[in-house]
DNA sequence: GTCTAGCACTCGGTAGAATCGAGTGCTAAC
DNA sequence: GTTAGCACTCGATTCTACCGAGTGCTAGAC
């Protein structure tokens, strides 16, 4: 699934003489602004190279030769295409946000407070607006975290409730069901065994359980092993989508908006996205550079998130294929680096 | 926001003859079926009255001048008003699902198990399966439920981590943040004072905090603030929404899918709208009828689910006002009584 | 009285023709 | 190498005619 752009995109994209590479800009910024092709005398005109539209249309062909543009049909503009983009994009003036956006993270940051996942959650929210896109906020889960306290609570005589606290300072319920009356005493003698038993490991982490077959026993195999199955790479993690009724508005087809709102939820498929993405090294994958099928007429943004350097999870923009992209990775980029910057100077 | 239907309704809506109501229940079929106006030729030939064309256009001129049905222009076929679907809705022989959908909730309810969450949150896909349409299943807070247990974790000097048992098995977290450092002694203490402070206790509650200027009573009356200091009424509430790619094909303007998304982006509102429309003792709103302007091409099918008899949240249904209301709504009854009896039964 | 067959009429939707114009490719001249 | 000029293409728009589904009305049948 991973096997595009990062290889093949050195050699063919940088092989555009300064001219052709200021049309093709020209013609991606137009068509981002419109919607619609560009033709070559808008070009000609906008841009700051001062040849004739006839010329421009000649070095239009040779881009559209090469594969970086294409015709609709015969005697239509021009339209970029994915390489076309992906060019764009990589010879992209990193952008500046404007003052008003700046100001609006900046006093988000300030504000915010509470919980890890309001803080992402709102931060999602903070995304749409800054970018009218849909945006994705992944939180890391807490697989290389140790147990810092694990405890039994009693609801009644056949129903227990696990609680576990990670060092990441999550905390993980999961619900115990026994098919024999238990006493209170035996929950608190469970818990206390479960404490000393499990305190400093991880999750995936294997440990000798009693093989008595008394109650306190019972409880506490099956307390381990429900919390130590957990699946290490995807448990735990956390996705967090704002603004999905901008995918309304951002593609035209009713069918495509179906495609990607089915694919939004599924978080488990836009975790491992985002995690695809990030691990081609990308910033950006456009159309069909990431593995989905049914969004190949997006485009998606991804920005790590760290705490303390280490990574922590992502944040992320989806968008058209003929998305914003100097203005959205400009935001992008700015609130991921709040972000960790807020999880790494303190709480 | 509560004022319609409920009282209007049974005055204006049930004198209609048995002709007219056969002509209406026809019409709303077809419309539900076609998604277009409806003609008197083929309510004629459709439904099992034997009277000609031109009759049943005569009764229709009288259902349009009572309000049900409504001519997009003149000389075109006929469509329900909403008071049209009232009728029909009221007067609906409860629908029966299928036998495979039967089997489908069947199989479903004997294979689920695991965390509250995880089923609420399956039975939202299962409701967006067996309907096609986008499903809300809201599951109540712990408004209500007693503190279990209490327990101060300590991350780090200045960080700690608030857990909280609930005698419905939910377990909320709290993050404590100091401004000065505290030992593991001190969060040991001050766990065991909140843990016999708040025992029993429910959100909401005024309890008496120490004075003291020490660390321990610091911790003590910040943790009892973030705990009880929550909004009893909305807090802890759960909203899972399935299927939300399917108001892209259940309406046809862009906008409107656009507006839908948009609120249940909003979960409060979600849940303020289901809520809503129970307080109203409806099953469901069609339209106007609840309150929300942006879904008034939508209509609203409500299932309360109980625990022990008690009232404990409600399954939803999201379509157009064309939905197929005799499947939705047996299939949203059938899912709540089987959510009810699989929480009430032993979980 | 009630129902129905018949008929003139309405009006949205569709198909085809004409037209427009943005944009092209090509070529000859600079 | 660049550009002005020009014929050409083809989607989009407009206009017209027309079809037909569906209506409302009325006169006659039951």
């Amino acid at each position: 699934m991973a096997r595009r752009a990062a290889t093949k995109t050195p050699a063919t994209l940088s092989d555009l003489d300064a001219r052709k590479a200021t049309i093709l800009e020209a013609v991606v910024n137009e068509h981002i602004d419109t919607a619609q092709p560009v033709g070559s005398s808008s070009v000609a005109s906008n841009a700051d190279l001062a040849v004739s539209s006839a010329t421009v249309r000649s070095e239009m062909v040779a881009l559209e030769r090469e594969g970086y543009l294409i015709q609709p049909h015969t005697s239509s503009g021009r339209l970029p295409t994915e390489k076309g983009y992906r060019y764009f994009v990589d010879h992209l003036t990193s952008g500046v946000l404007g003052p008003a956006q700046q100001l609006q993270i900046k006093d988000f940051f300030a504000g915010v407070r509470g919980e890890v996942e309001d803080v992402l959650e709102q931060t999602s929210t903070l995304l749409t607006q800054l970018t009218s896109y849909t945006s994705v906020v992944v939180g890391a889960g807490h697989s290389h975290s140790t147990i810092l306290s694990v405890q039994l609570v009693s609801l009644d005589a056949r129903h227990q409730v696990l609680v576990t606290v990670f060092s990441d300072g999550s905390v993980v319920k999961h619900s115990v069901v026994t098919q024999f009356d238990v006493t209170h005493v035996d929950v608190a003698e469970a818990s206390r065994q479960l404490h000393a038993l499990l305190l400093g490991l991880t999750i995936g982490s294997r440990v000798q359980v009693p093989s008595r077959s008394d109650h306190v026993a019972s409880l506490v195999r099956e307390s381990v092993s429900l919390l130590l199955a957990e699946q290490p790479t995807v448990e735990g993690e956390q996705v967090f989508i704002g603004g999905s009724s901008r995918v309304a508005d951002a593609f035209d087809g009713v069918e495509t908006v179906r495609k990607v709102l089915s694919i939004l939820e599924q978080e488990l498929l836009v975790v491992s996205l985002v995690q695809d993405i990030l691990d081609q090294g990308l910033s950006v994958a456009i159309g069909s550079e990431h593995g989905f099928e049914l969004l190949s007429s997006c485009a998606v943004i991804v920005a790590p998130v760290t705490i303390d350097g280490e990574p922590a999870g992502a944040v992320g923009l989806l968008g058209p294929t003929r998305m914003k992209y100097r203005e959205a990775m400009a935001a992008a980029e700015a609130v991921s680096q709040q972000l960790s910057h807020h999880f790494t100077g303190g709480e």
